[in-house]
DNA sequence: TTGTAAGCGTTATCAC
DNA sequence: GTGATAACGCTTACAA
């Protein structure tokens, strides 16, 4: 049987209130019973039911996280166990647990949020999530819990950290220009995926801005971070006129591009260049080295979780966004070898 | 405010057991009760409160996960991702949530593991441990707690899964033997830690069956995971006679240890051949590509959660152990390039 | 088939 | 300073 506050209580011949009381550290006990209540409590090895306590509270120090994709594939890729790292290091610190819960669809999400919320297992939410349209934001801003988005919704009363996609993509096109190309193409374009629809923003806004006119053909579309590369590069491929340059919205999908590539005889990147996002391990140690975009996963958590003790602890609600700069990494997959 | 169950009651016109039986899908509720009360449960858009479920059940669908070393560390390795990916696949599917627990120290993960059993947060935990004295485990096993290890401990009453780390050795010794090789060297050796030591015995095993003397000074020692390659590496370098092969604890390892190797101005595998552990997706990339040993975390991390279910669901006490099959990798850098 | 009431282990609000 | 007592939201004997 476990033993619980009354246990102490009986033993230490006082009441549960003040072995509650002993337990919060608060001002009114006395140094003796103080004392004495601690060291039965040491003795008994009583610790005090978190659920309990909750229970009364109304509140739990436990913070969900809330990842798309199934468990099997959202580890998969390095970014996922960057964040969750970043995301578990501060929650550690500040005494908070972490509860994972992967979702394959938006019912899915929507439903386990609900359960997260309303059955008040969580204090606060993290959320992966990155459709400029999600009911379960929507839903969350509708009740009021405390959550953070990672990845930028368009919901405006929502707390959310996020890259400079736009940015990222703007300066991997100047990147290529820089190297004398003039057909970029943009491969991984996910329509209602903020992430992807930021970063062709800023690919079409640097061609605009450097006189190159835009090239429908050039965007191959696909769904996000599950895709083919390699599909989705021939038909890049197949095009009568083809790029000279790749920007691919993940590394995984510039590894299948690349593939796709030399398959077709040609080299990377005297043929076509190739740059990828995302700067996973691999990137360095590829053949050709991949260029890519550190995207700085970790601290994006990090900030995440300060965030959500933002909203947790404050009682004013303010809608804060946070941009977690990214970081070129120009590798020989994307230089001109001569001019 | 929250809706309760007494709310649906008093909306449905009948008892509060009465909605928790509709919920619990009790046979002894009227058809029309049901379906009455079921209406109103979607209308008010009703979710019952875990933590007072839990509370009143003794019990929580929450299992814990116990992961040794800052999350800053954890995750980098993507043995550990992918690990939770197996342990997340299997508890998503069976109703079960994850609750995430790094810990830094072994006292850390005393004082964790303690808060959440008693504090009864959770139902059952995997704990991430090989070391083969471990008190959290020793004490876990007191209480009667149900548990579940991944990585062999030598207290008897414990569930564990585990690789076969004895084999592991073994056929890498084997594996350079075949190559022509009669020194090879054992690379990260952590004494306390099962993993390391059970594939030192089999590295040992495998000499003495093969008739090849035993040498202290080729088996060098480090801390696990954190250990740098590169410096141990150097240890070897600096032998009067040079081992012509080495097999090193892990690929992270084995990677620091062919940079040394190449700094010396050596080669490999022509001067000295290399095998890591545990397949990371560098490996097949690494130049040269790098042979290692497949170990299955994914599954590792499945059956763990399988374990841990028949540990919770079955009143008998029984204590399993499963060992998941490993599977040698060869690849350039351990290929002798000639007779 | 349904309702009543007790209790899960805490904390908070009163009294004293 | 400390102790009753009443919640928190749910489940489950036991009654009806």
């Amino acid at each position: 049987m476990r033993v619980t506050i009354n246990d102490i209580a009986k033993k230490a011949q006082v009441s549960p209130s003040t072995v509650s009381r002993v337990i919060a550290d608060s001002p009114l006990i006395s140094a003796a019973t103080k004392e004495k209540v601690l060291k039965i409590i040491k003795e008994m090895n009583y610790h005090p039911n978190i659920i309990a306590r909750s229970l009364v509270n109304r509140s739990s120090r436990i913070i969900g996280v809330v990842m798309p994709g199934m468990a099997e594939q959202s580890f998969q890729h390095p970014f996922f166990p960057e964040l969750l790292a970043g995301i578990a290091s501060m929650a550690n610190k500040e005494g908070y647990k972490i509860l994972l819960a992967n979702v394959a669809t938006l019912d899915e999400e929507r439903e386990m949020v609900k359960e997260l919320t309303f059955g008040s297992i969580t204090a606060g939410l993290i959320l992966l999530t990155s459709r400029d349209q999600n009911p379960t934001v929507d839903q969350l801003v509708e009740v009021g819990f405390p959550f953070v988005v990672i990845g930028r919704t368009e919901n405006p009363y929502v707390n959310w950290v996020d890259n400079d996609n736009f940015l990222i993509g703007y300066q991997l096109v100047e990147h290529f220009l820089d190297q004398g190309h003039r057909r970029v193409a943009f491969l991984g374009y996910s329509p209602g995926v903020t992430v992807t629809r930021d970063r062709l923003h800023g690919y079409k806004k640097a061609l605009v801005d450097h006189g190159i006119p835009f090239c429908e053909e050039l965007v191959v579309e696909s769904e996000f971070i599950s895709a083919n590369g390699y599909d989705l590069m021939k038909r890049l491929l197949a095009l009568r006129e083809r790029p000279t340059a790749v920007i691919a919205c993940d590394d995984l999908l510039a590894f299948g591009a690349i593939k796709a590539i030399h398959e077709a005889g040609l080299k990377v990147p005297v043929d076509i260049a190739v740059a990828g996002i995302n700067n996973v391990p691999l990137a360095e140690f590829y053949n050709p080295p991949l260029t890519s975009v550190k995207i700085n996963a970790f601290t994006l958590g990090k900030k995440a979780f300060e965030m959500l003790q933002t909203v947790l602890t404050s009682d004013v609600r303010s809608y804060n966004r946070a941009i977690i700069p990214a970081e070129l990494v120009v590798r020989s997959s994307s230089l001109a070898t001569k001019e």
